[in-house]
DNA sequence: TGAATAATCAAAACAGAATTTGAATAATGC
DNA sequence: GCATTATTCAAATTCTGTTTTGATTATTCA
């Protein structure tokens, strides 16, 4: 176990395997990945990942959190400024930006898709930092396009039919890929799809509940 | 290997050990899952797996078919019958409905869930014979609510946000509850909500269309 | 009934992977 | 420069889980 760690080199072979597990754990899922896969691919020693993380589920606890801030540092500044619709569309763009973001590794992800599918004790992290506060901010949204009459209850179905638009796309690309591979190639006229789509349908659902009691 | 299998006893083995390895892989993941804890809990020994399946990935592939027949065999007739927006309700009930079946066990979902984000060589059935198809089936109904006049890109991605919201809530139901237990505990509206907010979107997207080159 | 075959079982063998070890090397601080 | 501590390494070890074995029991059908 290290006490110190001002070595440069250390530090260096700390993210290669980083990296490297990034993309195997995202390739073969947690379980199905070995160390040797790993430390071949970083070109380091097995006992290094003993040493560097105490053991394997610590360096995939570690690969989630890198994962995480990467994906979190991103965010752009456009925060609530503009028309409702605006902020709807910077929102759209910012997740699905994430997906074309060829700044970042690609494994991120892929690696965050199992995790929601299959979580392990990493997930608490990913929910809390990441997914709760982006569905929170899409209700904030959902609630200022859909204006004051609507209840909660269908604020809140509504923001999950705009959240699972995005979703999808991020975290099951590969499936949307492999049932139609063209649609994922424009990633503009999604975002302007995806923004229009739920405009519509908000604006209506602010129409249905205006002036006092709603209809049927 | 078994060359009859006449044994009603022997087929009840079988059956065991499919239902308990369902259990155990939608609780576990094909890789954590053991061979001992599926065959702990159909209460067999572990040499049945062999006996039976010749391996544990066959063991496996077998479950995801189990997993898909079971979700095949209870879609309802009602299929493009009535008004768009009937055929569309259908369509959005009998998916949502798979969720709340207390009829067929509930690691189907779960199951298949990890085979759609962490896909195995098992993974060609479920899209050839369910995820496909249905995607298939709401671009037309899509088509047909929308209408001849929007072009065939804007159907595939408004049939994408439809299809997106109903399969979240079925392959992601863990992380929705998670998020807000409640909205999950209302078929029903559920069903309701997911019609009209893609029925309002559609509509609107007809319109935009309507009479020769659209809009903006 | 009893020979042939199917199915089950406990235990053993095997395979693959994680982890540990102890030595060797590199870096650091006095 | 040297003692101390950090890091890397190849090899050994331990651990965990899958698969096989050979004996035993149950079933089938002539």
């Amino acid at each position: 176990m290290p006490n110190v760690k001002n070595n440069v080199a250390a530090q260096e072979t700390r993210r290669k395997l980083i990296e490297a597990a990034g993309e195997v754990f995202a390739e073969r899922g947690l379980h199905a990945a070995t160390i040797k896969q790993i430390t071949d691919r970083a070109g380091v020693n097995t006992a290094a990942i003993n040493y560097h993380f105490s053991d394997k589920f610590e360096l995939y606890a570690a690969v989630i959190r890198h994962a995480l801030s990467l994906t979190l540092e991103r965010r752009s500044a456009a925060r609530t400024m503009g028309s409702h619709e605006q902020q709807l569309r910077a929102y759209v763009a910012e997740v699905i930006g994430d997906l074309y973001d060829s700044s970042l590794p690609a494994w991120r992800t892929t690696l965050l898709g199992h995790e929601l599918a299959q979580p392990t004790a990493a997930l608490d992290a990913v929910v809390d930092e990441l997914i709760r506060p982006r569905a929170r901010f899409v209700q904030s949204i959902v609630r200022g396009i859909a204006g004051s009459k609507v209840p909660e209850k269908q604020v809140l179905r509504a923001a999950l039919s705009v959240w699972a638009q995005c979703f999808i796309l991020v975290y099951n690309s590969e499936l949307i890929r492999r049932l139609n591979p063209d649609v994922l190639r424009d990633s503009e006229g999604l975002v302007e799809h995806i923004t229009e789509f739920s405009m519509a349908a908000l604006v209506a659902m602010r129409k249905r509940y205006q002036g006092g009691r709603h209809r049927r």
